[in-house]
DNA sequence: TATGAATGAGGGTTCATTCAT
DNA sequence: AATGAATGAACCCTCATTCAT
C-alpha cells in the first residue's frame, strides 16, 4: 500500500497540540484537563499519552514552538545588517502576527509564561531571559550608533519597548478581540515604534527642558 | 498605661493574609495550598476559615487591596489640577512604591490578574477595564491640551504607558529583584516618563521624519 | 438577694434545649450544627458546653424526653384496671397531643429514631423494643379478654396498632402539617382505634368469610 | 459459545450500587463514607465516581430503584380491573417481597427516606405524596364500591393501611430479622389485610356498637 | 494505535470540641 | 457563666496517570 496515501490522516499529535492550546488558551494551565483536551481532540484521554509524556510535557511543546519562532527571528536578525527601527519593527510584528494567526499561542505565552513565576520552570525562565538580552542586544547597538539614547541603561529602554508590545496583545487576550486586518495591526506597529523611538532616541538639547519647566510651574 | 500599647494583640487576620500574599507569592494561586498558608501564619488549618470564608475569598481580600489603592489614587487627581506629567508620574510611582513595601502583592497582581483571562472573575475584568479607561482619560486630557499628539488613539497612547510600567515590575517579579534604593526608583521612573512623554508629545513636523530618513538610507 | 427573684432569669438549659429540638427537627441530627442551635438559643455557642457535654448527649437528653413521658404512661396504665379502647385511645393520645404541643420533638422521634438504624444506640434500641412489649402487654390482655382475635400473634396486632398512629403522625411530620383544633384530633383518634379494634375483633365466624367471597366473585 | 454466559463481566456498577446499599443500610445516608463503600466493593476509591456522579447521585439512584419498582406495581393495577382486597394485598407484598430480596433497599427507604424530613429533596417528597394519592385513589375505589366504610375520609384510611405494612418493615429492620419464609409472608401479609379490610369495611349497623356497649360495662 | 476503566494521592472545606480569658 | 478564637480530624471530590485489552 502506499505510504504517501495513508499519511493522508490528519496528524493526530498536531490534532491533540492544537486542541491543548485552545483548552489552555480557555482555561489556563491548572484549570485544563487532561480529558478536556481529549474531548476537544476528539480523541480518547489515553491516546495523548501516546505523543505526549504528560501533561507538562504538552504545555512544554506548546511554550517551545512560540520561543522556537521568535528566538529563530533573532538569530535571522543578528546575522543581518537592517536598520534598528525595522529590527524593532520585525519583533513588534512577531507578537501581532503570531497573535493573527494563533490568538492562543500568544494568549498561553502572556498568561502562562510572560507572568507566572510560579509555573516558570527554571527552562522557561532562562528563555525568558535570553530573548530579554537578544533584545536589548538591539536596543544596545541604537545607542552605540547613536540613534538611541545612551544615559538610560539599554535594559531600561527594552522593558519600555518590550512592555508596549505586551500591553497590546494583553489587551486583546483579556478583551478576547481579533486584530481587525492588517490596516489596524500596522497602526498599532507605528504607535509602538514611532513612540519608542522618538521617546528614546538620542537627544541633542539636555533632557527634558518641557518636563522640568512645568514641574516648576506646576 | 495605654491600651493601645499593651494590647500588641496579634490580629490574625492580618497575619494570615500576610502569610496568604507570600505563599501566593511563592506559588501561585493554584499552587498555594491552604495548609501551606497556615503553616506559614503558624496557625492552625481551621482558623483561616474564622476569617475568610474559602481560598478564593482570601485571593480577592488580597486583590481589592491593590485596586483600592489605585483607585483611590485615580479618584484622588481626578478632583484636582494637576499637569499631565505629574499625574503620569503618580501612576508609575504607585506601582514602584508598592512593589518596594509589597513585592508580593504586585507580584499577584501581575501574575494572577493583569494577565490572566483564565482565572478572572468578571468583577475582577471590570476592574481591570475601569482602571484602563481612567487612565485613558488622563491620556485624553493630555491631547486635548495638546501635549500629546492626537494622531494616535488615545487607547494606544495607554497601552505603550501603562505597559511600560508592567515590564519594569514584572522583570523585577521574575528576577526576584528588589528595587534598590529610592535612587533607582527614580532613575525608573524618569525613564518610563521622558521616553513615553517625549515619544508620545504632540509633534510639529510631520509624523517622523527622522525614522522615514533612515528608512530609505537602510 | 431574693433568690426567688433572681431565679427569674430565663432557664438557660431550657432554652438551648428548645432551640435544639427546633434545629434538629428543621436539618436533622447530623446536619444540625452547634452553631446553629447556639444563635437559635442566642447565645455562644461554647456555652452549650456547659449545659450537655456534646452533641450525642443533647440528643439524648430531647430523646429522653419522649421516652419519659411514655414510660410514664405505659406504667400508670399498667397500675390501673381500665378497658382496652381506653388504654390503646390513651397511647393513641400521647402521640397526637405531644404532636400538637411539641411537633419538633415528635419528628425527631420519627425521623431519628422510630425509623433509624443507623443512629440507634443500643440504649435507644432498648427503648424502643420495651415499648412495644409494652405495647404488645396491653394487646394480649385484650387476647385474653377475648376482645381481640387470638389467631394473630400479639407482636402483629401491634405492628399494624402502632404502625397506624406513626403513619398519621409521619404524614403530618413529612407534610409539616398542623393538628387543626381538637376535632380533628378526636376524628383522627377514633378513626385509628374504631378501624384496628373492628379489624382484629375477636370473629365469631371462620375467619374472613366476606373477603374469601369477595374473591371469588371477583 | 454463547457471549452473555462467557461475558461474565463484573459490571462494575452493579457491584459498586450493591456495596452502597449494604453500607448505607448499616451506617446510614451520613455515616456511609465513600470509601467504605469502595472497601466493601473491592475497588479502588475514584473509580465510584467514574459511575456516579457524586454521593447524593448515588443514593438517589438507589433510591429510584425503589420508587420506581413500586410505581410501575401501582401503573400495572391501575390499567387492570382487579378485586380491592387483591390490589392491597400487591401493596402489601410489594414491600415484603423486597424486603425478603434486597432487605438493604427496604431500609435504605424506611430510614432515610420515608421518614426524614430533613433529608427529604423535592423530588422525594414529590415521589412520596404521589404513592400516598395512588394508595388513596384505591382505597377510595374501595369505598365507591361500597367495600370500605365512607365516613372515614380516604386519606385516613389509606395511613391506617400503609403505617400497618411500614411497621413490620420498620420492626424487622430494626431488630435486622429476616422474613423466615413463605410462610411468615404470608401470614403477615393476610394479618395486614384482614385487620384492615375487616376494620375499616362498610358497617351496616351504626358506627362502632360493641366498641360503646364494652366501654360502658368496662 | 486506540480505548476508557481503574487507581489513589492531594487538597479544600466543615464542624464538634477545647480553652484562654 | 459566658465568649468565641483556635484546633485538627474527617471526608468528599478531582484529575493526572497507568494499564489491560
Amino acid at each position: 500500500m502506499n505510504k504517501a496515501l495513508s499519511t493522508a490522516k490528519p496528524d493526530k499529535e498536531a490534532i491533540i497540540f492544537k486542541a491543548a492550546v485552545k483548552i489552555m488558551t480557555q482555561k489556563g494551565f491548572h484549570k485544563a484537563r487532561m480529558s478536556d483536551i481529549a474531548k476537544e481532540a476528539n480523541i480518547s484521554y489515553g491516546l495523548i499519552y501516546h505523543y505526549f509524556r504528560n501533561k507538562d510535557d504538552l504545555f512544554d511543546t506548546i511554550i517551545h514552538r512560540w520561543w522556537g519562532g521568535l528566538f529563530r527571528l533573532m538569530a535571522d536578525m543578528a546575522e543581518q545588517v537592517i536598520p534598528l527601527h525595522l529590527k524593532l519593527m520585525r519583533i513588534i510584528s512577531y507578537f501581532l502576527d503570531t497573535y493573527q494567526r494563533h490568538p492562543g499561542l500568544v494568549t498561553i505565552f502572556i498568561t502562562e509564561i510572560s507572568r507566572s513565576t510560579a509555573n516558570l520552570t527554571t527552562d522557561q525562565l532562562h528563555h525568558f531571559k535570553k530573548f530579554m538580552l537578544l533584545t536589548e542586544g538591539v536596543i544596545k547597538e541604537g545607542q552605540k550608533q547613536g540613534i538611541l539614547r545612551s544615559d538610560f541603561k539599554a535594559r531600561y529602554l527594552t522593558n519600555i519597548f518590550l512592555g508596549a508590545i505586551e500591553a497590546f496583545v494583553s489587551t486583546m487576550v483579556l478583551a478576547d478581540q481579533k486584530l481587525k486586518g492588517n490596516a489596524q495591526k500596522e497602526r498599532i506597529a507605528s504607535s509602538i515604534l514611532e513612540v519608542f523611538i522618538n521617546g528614546a532616541k538620542h537627544q541633542v538639547r539636555p533632557s527634558n527642558p518641557a518636563l522640568t519647566q512645568e514641574a516648576s510651574t506646576g
